[in-house]
DNA sequence: TGCTTATTTCATTTTTTTTTGAAACCATTG
DNA sequence: CAATGGTTTCAAAAAAAAATGAAATAAGCA
């Protein structure tokens, strides 16, 4: 219902933008799907990543054609990640939102809240199985022991490397 | 229907195998859904990576009480990101399979055929960005032309990266 | 404070993914 | 070359994930 503010705004080509924003937009679907993350989460941050102004809640809506519940959700979670940032736009009610284009920090903050929870737990599960293997005398000992040695080694490997990936990708 | 193995020829506690088999399972499940695989096929690597001898398909299901498709599709998809391989029984006719517990190969392979033909795709979709911006004369020329440099160098670092990584991991 | 607009929440619906089970296919062997 | 055992395939069922829309809540403003 309410007039798209880019097509008023604009001397330029409208379709050039539209054109780069639909890049952008599949370019994050695909980015968020790889990191496991719906799509309507890559449409949000797709379209922020190309906006030079900061966009409400009901605009990123009409423009995505999705509902706005879906679109708030989105917001959260992108929210939560540190993906987008919120700017106040004087005279206005809404939160404009505006894509945090450091990637670092979307990186590290995902690796930080979503891979090194299960680094975590898994350190206690090894100690188990190293608990189990001690305690009872067991065939092929040897096969096990190496097993859980190797479990090891990939966790504590993750748990260096993973942090250090994420520093080294400040673009 | 047929003789559980393994209570047969061993005569240390069956027990303590299963715990280890049954956090096995767990960790590869949650680490397969890290990577976008189903369930099913964290649970049969978590099943082979703990056993000292190679399964054959129909133990396999019957031990993790699933279906004979989903196991046939889930080795199927193990085979295709090389994270086991099949050994000769003499004397059986069954395909018997041992987990690759190289992770190293596991990630190298998963990163080459999920990650980089992602990366490859977006090195096209960066030029026609380019393309697009170049062609048209378009406001907030200075803002596209930033962003579209941080997703080249997105991607170029990731695809500098990500190889690199998989060496690293080396265990 | 009451009114209006913006946002969140959540039960329901829709879509997508995964699993099942049975039929088709293959391969070995008697 | 039939018969049996093993494996794959695939349509249908089940389960899981995501999106919708409307009601509830919050938040700014008169």
């Amino acid at each position: 219902m309410a007039p798209d503010a880019s097509s008023v705004t604009s001397t330029s080509s409208a379709s050039a933008k539209r054109d780069l924003e639909i890049e952008s937009i599949d370019f994050f679907v695909r980015m968020m799907s790889l990191l496991g993350l719906p799509r309507s989460v890559g449409e949000i941050y797709g379209l922020l990543y190309f906006s030079p102004k900061a966009l409400p809640m009901d605009q990123i809506a009409a423009r995505l054609d999705i509902s706005i519940g879906s679109t708030s959700q989105g917001l959260k979670t992108l929210r939560s990640i540190k993906a987008i940032r919120s700017a106040y736009i004087p005279g206005d009610r809404r939160d404009h939102y505006l894509a945090e284009s450091e990637f670092r920090r979307l990186f590290s903050t995902f690796i930080k809240d979503e891979i090194l929870p299960h680094l975590e737990s898994a350190k206690d599960r090894i100690s188990r199985m190293e608990k189990v293997l001690d305690s009872e005398p067991t065939e092929e000992k040897d096969f096990y022991k190496i097993r859980i040695e190797k479990l090891k080694r990939l966790t504590q490997a993750s748990g260096r490397l993973l942090p250090a990936l994420a520093k080294l990708l400040k673009l």
